[in-house]
DNA sequence: GTCTATACGTCGATAGAC
DNA sequence: GTCTATCGACGTATAGAC
């Protein structure tokens, strides 16, 4: 119920969603017209704007959209607190990879197309990142506490680690020389080497 | 001599780069239109074309220019052949800071502005962005034979090392908490545990 | 819900005066 | 070397028919 009769409007939502974060991805945001999205979609530009008030929202939900998709994500799967640091960023940093490596266009845009947000929209992203940004820097400044981790800054290693996994993203391909299981060994075997981690 | 009287074409492509860089860094290419960058050089439009062949030709300059200032650079101050893979590593740490800390904007826009390449461009920096890293391969790989490094796999930390490094532009501050040398001092220890060396 | 038609602005690039 | 003027195309967004 609540459908109304022969639509089609949340296929075409849907649908916009997709084509937006493709075309975005690929082509960015300033250079997408809102007429080759429509085309995409398979309807005329005008019709667009049944599901989008203007295209700076059509960004801000998509980036806002992934933004609490990883959070979310982190929360249905975030260890119990009785676990150690090691055993804490090793969840971390599977999860990371996990989670970004299949969803390439999401987090290209969700880095790239930051500039394009309007100020307030922008706030809203930021705060987001750095809600994320915090569970990696507790997790490292709990370590430091009790001499598991050895790091000379905690902040500059939240941000080095992060920048180093999700950089993956700008290498990686399906039918590459290495498995997504192989990928996530390398790189937690390179994160728990800088956090100076005894294993 | 072969200057023409009372022009100062020179300065003005010289502002023409800048202002260019700038605006691109700032807006993103596809969002910065000549007559933007005219505005910002003080010039009409029109005159901006005495100076590019088009906007494509100018990105392409930018970034190519970019690319090959780094890589004159890293053979201007290369070490000589005899020293020990840790020393190496340790020099292209520093290097790679001191050259990428002052360049936000040209570094910038040499990641974010790939995609508006022509595909002939691209692969022009691409080519240049490979010999880069194989420099870091290089060393990796020298470290890893006489087992001073301990690396599951040398090709991917040289993209985690890069990514890690480069990653400090999206945060550092000249107004900061830390300085140039501090910074330094950080990533390079974070590098070389991350690459298992023994120091 | 989707269409056509269109308002109205800006774009990259060029021509020709000075 | 720089200007003004302009071309033709394309941009976002809206109005109103169906």
């Amino acid at each position: 119920m609540a459908r109304k009769s022969g639509s089609n409007g949340e296929k075409t939502a849907k649908q916009l969603r997709e084509a937006a974060t493709t075309l975005f991805a690929k082509n960015g945001y300033a250079a997408v017209s809102m007429r080759q999205i429509a085309r995409e979609v398979g309807v005329q530009a005008g019709a667009l704007y049944l599901y989008t008030a203007d295209k700076q929202t059509l960004l801000f939900g998509l980036l806002d959209q992934h933004m609490q998709d990883l959070l979310q994500a982190w929360e249905a799967r975030a260890t119990p607190h009785s676990v150690t640091p090691i055993d804490k960023l090793e969840c971390f940093v599977r999860f990371h990879i996990r989670f970004h490596l299949p969803r390439a266009d999401e987090v290209f845009i969700s880095y790239m197309e930051l500039r394009n947000l309007t100020p307030e929209n922008f706030e809203v992203i930021q705060t987001a990142r750095r809600t994320y940004e915090a569970i990696l820097h507790d997790i490292l400044s709990a370590g430091q506490a009790d001499e598991t981790f050895k790091l000379v800054d905690t902040k500059i290693a939240t941000y080095a680690i992060i920048a180093m996994l999700t950089g993956m993203n700008t290498w990686y391909r399906d039918e590459g020389r290495l498995s997504l299981e192989m990928v996530e060994e390398i790189y937690l075997d390179l994160v728990m080497s800088a956090a100076g981690a005894k294993r």
